[in-house]
This record gives structure tokens, sequence and C-alpha cells, in this order.
DNA sequence: GAGCACTGC
């Protein structure tokens, strides 16, 4: 800590290790490249503003790798980095982008005939494998920022180690953080049985090689607690408080769980910060969290006021998604919330969890970008080294069924024996299997079904809406359906909710209500966009909806459409015209519907018990309607839902929709068989 | 009567 006697001091102590410098990439230009052409696997460790992602694929261009009409393609975790990271490669490159330079995200794609380095999101390299199994017109392949180990990236991986052996000039490059680098060179080096004789000619270490990079960030002084906090909340609060009476000038980031927690530091923020001494620098509290309307988001990113200090209160979205320049000071609560999955009872939760070492030094990082910075950890030394060093990959905690599907009609049909970096618990696998076979996507065996399965892969839609939509066409609701399921991918963020305007929300709701659930509700929502809201700039904001949001749903529903179509079912939309909701002429069309979703989401279904809470078909599980459904508090018999969630103590079912009981044992006679 | 961290096709 530099020479000034602050309070901090006294709570704070100063940590024992410091990384030591790497090298720069310019200065690696000749390095990396004799090793891309050497070893057919590259490993990059190099921190956020090292260049590796904009750097390495210019490098590999200007060598040559692009000569045969060949593709340089790097993956990307998120939609944003795909596009941002390409608009900056093609300044440098001097081309427009869609160009030499160019990417491909879900509903975007910028790149053409003489595209040469593509940028896209992993998720989609590996649909793009569906159409050419050997990703042929990939001479290298970079996955960035492979440390994050989300499913898609690790799956990737593992569908690149099996490419490889059948495409020996294919070039793979990982880019990852310092920690993991082992991880990834020893996946990509290891015999399996079937590449074992391979190995043993390559020799182990021959086949990855690990080059490391510096990253262009300042010195951050990481700080502890020399005793565990009580309330942490309460704590990065007073330590807001703390930096700002005693340290210099510089805004601060602080990283807490949730919207709840963000919401109330900010408003004890507010209070405790009009007690400054008058005449002092004022501070300015803002959120940030995922939820927040994107014009809200905006104000992070706007420099303070004249003698205002910025303080940021954030969920994890700041650690890697969102980079807010000018942050000096990092605050870490040490926690993150966390999604699990329960395979025995299918139930998702979203816990708060300690971070690990990786993330703790992600968000520290964060101070360091324009200056040096200093990050206190509201935690002490001690409690730091006891931390996991890395997250649990997500593929071990999640709902493997759509993956477990892609893998599939990947022509991987053995998927227990499929080369993960990380293998899922057996559970999982089984859980998925499961419910794949129930849905009709596998037989006997485990093999993909056709054409039902394979159809089920390519919808760009979760299993059991998949099957849903596929079932449409004999219920005659096929347009319904394709809106329900658009509008259920959006997850929650159809309405806009300001603060302290709840009560508009559930009116602004209202208004649109069917008395048979919440799908039926979606779907008047959005019928009455398309007619009215499309073109009235007023609607979505008279009605509190999320105008983004509701565009994105029509293009999930053409996207899905488009789909069915070359699946050969004719999606009639002269009969979505108008409304279902209750009352009118269309109550059979109501019920179509609700049958066909009971078809798909059979697995999902609960009876409401006399107290008003609802209970799984096994009778094993407590389920409450979570209060954002038409269904919270009102009477009900049997329902379908399309996901559960715990959260705290309780699991909420979302998305809920009345049925009768006689058509889960019609529609799913082998599943309720014993019913 | 009480609440979704974050991505992606």
């Amino acid at each position: 800590m530099s020479g000034s006697d602050f309070d901090l001091g006294a709570a704070f102590i100063p940590a024992l290790h410091k990384p030591a410098p790497l090298l720069p990439i310019a200065k690696h230009r000749e390095s990396l490249l004799y090793l891309v052409e050497s070893y057919p696997v590259t490993i990059v460790v190099g921190q956020t503003g090292s260049g590796k992602s904009t750097q390495a694929p210019q490098f590999l261009e200007h060598a040559g790798w692009c000569a045969d009409g060949k593709v340089i393609g790097v993956t990307q975790p998120r939609r944003v980095a795909a596009t941002t990271v390409a608009i900056r490669v093609a300044e440098e490159f001097g081309c427009e982008v869609g160009k030499e330079v160019g990417y491909s995200i879900r509903f975007e794609d910028v790149t053409s005939e003489s595209t040469r380095i593509k940028f896209l999101t992993d998720g989609l390299l590996i649909r793009e494998a569906l159409v050419d199994p050997l990703l042929s017109r990939y001479s290298v392949i970079m996955v960035d920022e492979a440390h994050e180990r989300s499913i898609s990236s690790d799956i990737l991986l593992g569908l690149l180690k099996k490419i490889r052996r059948k495409r020996p000039d294919l070039r793979i490059i990982v880019s990852s953080a310092t920690l993991q680098a082992e991880d990834f060179s020893n996946f990509f080096s290891e015999a399996r049985e079937d590449a074992a004789s391979e190995a043993r000619q390559e020799g182990k270490g021959d086949i990855a090689t690990i080059v490391s990079l510096e990253g262009r960030t300042y010195p951050i002084d990481i700080l502890y607690l020399e005793s565990p906090a009580e309330d942490y909340l309460e704590k990065a609060v007073s330590t807001v408080l703390d930096i700002h009476t005693n340290e210099p000038k510089g805004d601060i980031l602080v990283f807490l769980t949730g919207r709840e927690e963000i919401d109330q530091a900010v408003q004890a923020v507010s209070e405790r910060s009009a007690q400054l001494p008058p005449g002092s620098q004022s501070i300015l509290p803002l959120p940030l969290y995922a939820g927040l309307p994107t014009d809200q988001q905006m104000y992070v990113f706007e420099e303070a006021p004249e003698n205002y200090r910025k303080v940021i209160f954030s969920t994890n979205i700041s650690e890697a998604s969102v980079t807010i320049d000018g942050i000096v000071y990092v605050v870490d609560s040490g926690f993150v919330k966390l999604r699990a999955y329960n395979p025995r009872s299918g139930i998702e939760s979203l816990t708060v969890t300690p971070v690990s070492k990786a993330s703790a030094a992600q968000r520290a990082g964060r101070a360091g970008r324009t200056k040096p910075g200093k990050c206190f950890r509201l935690y002490t030394e001690e409690a730091y080294q006891s931390l996991p060093s890395a997250n649990v990959p997500e593929i071990q905690r999640s709902n493997l069924a759509p993956f477990i599907l892609q893998l599939k009609a990947l022509g991987i049909d053995n998927v227990l024996r499929f080369d993960f970096l990380t293998p899922p618990p057996a559970e999982l696998m089984t859980r998925a299997l499961e419910l794949l076979y129930s849905l009709g996507a596998l037989d006997e065996y485990a093999k993909l079904t056709k054409p039902m399965g394979l159809r089920m892969a390519e919808l760009a839609v979760e299993p059991m809406m998949a099957k849903t939509l596929l079932s449409a066409p004999s219920f005659g609701c096929l347009s319904e359906i394709l809106t329900i399921a658009a509008m259920t991918s959006l997850g929650g963020n159809i309405w806009i909710q300001h603060e302290g305007e709840k009560k508009k929300t559930e009116s602004a709701k209202r208004k649109f209500a069917a008395e048979e659930g919440d799908h039926l509700t979606l779907l008047n929502v959005y019928q009455a966009f398309i007619t009215k809201g499309r073109n009235e700039s007023r609607f979505c904001h008279d009605n509190l909806l999320n105008f983004k949001a509701m565009t994105r749903a029509v293009s999930i529903r053409n996207q899905l459409k488009r789909y069915l179509e070359r699946f050969g079912l004719n999606v009639d939309e002269s009969l979505a015209a108008h409304s279902t909701s209750t009352g009118g002429g269309s109550s059979n069309k109501a019920e179509q519907i609700r049958r066909c979703l009971t078809a798909g989401y059979f697995a999902h279904a609960a009876r409401m018990q006399p107290d008003g809470t609802f209970r799984n078909v096994s009778g094993t599980t407590v389920l409450h309607a979570h209060p954002s459904s038409i269904m919270f508090n009102r009477k009900a018999d049997w329902v379908v839902f399309h996901e559960v969630m715990e959260t705290g103590t309780k699991a909420f079912i979302r998305d809920v929709t009345r049925i009768e009981k006689a058509w889960l044992l019609e529609y799913a006679p082998e599943f309720y068989k014993t019913g």
C-alpha cells in the first residue's frame, strides 16, 4: 500500500505474491507462427489486452494460412465479443466488415465469399459442424476465452480433438487464462483408446504447446480483510465510503451477487453519502445487472459529473461480459450466484456461492485497465487460499439434454465415451438420455430417431419445446406454438420493470391475461405486438413491454418457421389472426394448444394441492407458482410448466398452463404407465 | 404474496 495513513490499512493487509510479467504478442509473432506451423494445437495464454484475439488471426492470415481459399475461424462465447472484435480487426486490416474480415452470429451473418478471418460464437460453429462435419472450410480454428469453460466451448474442443484425427492439416488454437493452460494441453496430448497408437507415434507432448503473452494491464494492489466480515453487503458499503474518503480519484466497481443486493447497496450508499461533510466530493452510485433495461445500463459507461465519484454495484456481468473504463478500485464480495442442476429432481437452482481464485483474479484485473489500481477483497487471505482454483465447468452442472441431442446429430452415437474436457457426472448423462428417449428423440438403443430426433436437434429450442413444435401440425396449431416457442425462449425479459412500479407492471400484464395460463398470455402479447406494436412506438411504452425483446421474438419465430418449412411442414398463418383469449369463439383452438403443450411438456406436469402449492407427478417435490405467473394465486388442478428453478428454499415454476390429467395419459402413455 | 447470475443456437 502507498504511504498515506488511511484507516483502510487497519482492516486490509496486502497480498504476499504478485505475478511476474511475461512478453507481449508483437514480440511473439515469429514464435507464434512457428508453433502453429509445427504443432497441431497451440495454447495461447494471455489476459484481456494482450491482443491475442485481434492480432493472432491477422498474423496467420499474413503468413498464408488462407492461401488456398480457407478460412481462419475465431470463436467467442458471446455475441457482442464476436461483433466488436470483428469490427476492430477489420479496421486494423483495412477492410469493410464482411469482406476479408467478417463475423457470424445467430440472425446476423456478416461474411462473404472473400471472408478470410471469421469471428463467430462457439455455439454457431458447433451448428456448422452439422452441415460440414470436418469443418473443412477452416484451416485454423481459434477457440477464444476457453478458460470460461462454457458448455459450448467445452463441446467444441471435444469435437475439434476428434476432427483433428481425420484432418491432420487443421490447426487449433486455444486461448486461455493462465491457470488452466495445462489442462488444455493435456487434453489434446492425452491418448484415448482409439487414438492410442497415433499418440504413441507422435509422442506425448508433441501435439500441443503453450505460449504465454503479457496483458497490457497495470499493477494492482490486492488487499484482504484481517478478519472475516459478518455481512459482506454492509462491508461493501462501508468499504466504498472508506475508499471515497481516503483514496485518490478513480471510480469504484463493486461485485455483488444479484439485483436485490445491488438495489440495497445503491440505496445505502446514497443515504450515507448525504452525510458526507459539506463541500466534499459526492458519490454517484449506479446499479448494473443484465435484467436492467438497456438505457439504464448505459449510465455506467458515462463519465461521472464534475465533483462526483462513480461507484458501480454490479453482478458478475462485469467480470467478463462488460468492460467499464476508468475503474481504479474494485471491491470483491467474494460471492457469485451460480446455476446448478439436480439430475434427481430435474430442478435448476440459483445459489450464492464463493467465487473461484480464477474469478477473483479476473475481478481484480478490472481495476488496472487504465492505470494502477487496488482491489479490496472482502475476505481474508486465508479464505482466499481455500477457494477452488476454478469454477466447476458448466457442463458438470447443467441439463445436458440439448447437447446430447446435438452430439447424436453430429453422428456421435456413444456419447458416454465422447472425449469431454471434463466428463459430466453419469447421473446428468442418464437423466438427459432418459428425457430424450421419452420425447421420442432417441429409440430404445439410444439411437437418434429419424426424422423426429434429427429435426429436434436442428431446431434451435430446447428438446421439450422442439417436441411441442413438431407435434403442433397434428393439433392444428403450428402458427400459435411457433409464437409460444419464440416467446418462452426469451427468458424473463418481456416486461420492463421500473423501480417501485411493480403494481404498474402487474396491471399491464393483466391486459393480456388468458384464463388458460401463461403460454396463452404470451401468445396474446405477441399478437398484440404484431398487430399494433410494431409500428407504434408508444405501444410497447404504454404496455411496459420490452421492444428489443419483442423484436427478438419476431426473429426467433421467423428462424424457427424457416426450419419447419425446410422439414416440409406448412405453417398456416391465416388462422393466427384472431385472438385466442377465453370468451371468444376460439376456445377450441386454445384447447388444441394446451393439448399440444402437454405432448411436449408431459415431464413438467404438476397438480395443485389444497394449500395452493403444486406437487410434481410422483408427489415428491413441492413447487410454487412463480409470482410472475398468471397462475400465481389462482386455482388450478393439473398444469404443465416451461421451467422450474429453485431460489432460496422454494422451487418456482414459470410459464404455467392448465391441462387435463387425461391428456398426460393420452400423449405420454409410457411415461405415465403406472398412473 | 414474493422475485432471474450469465450466455448461446
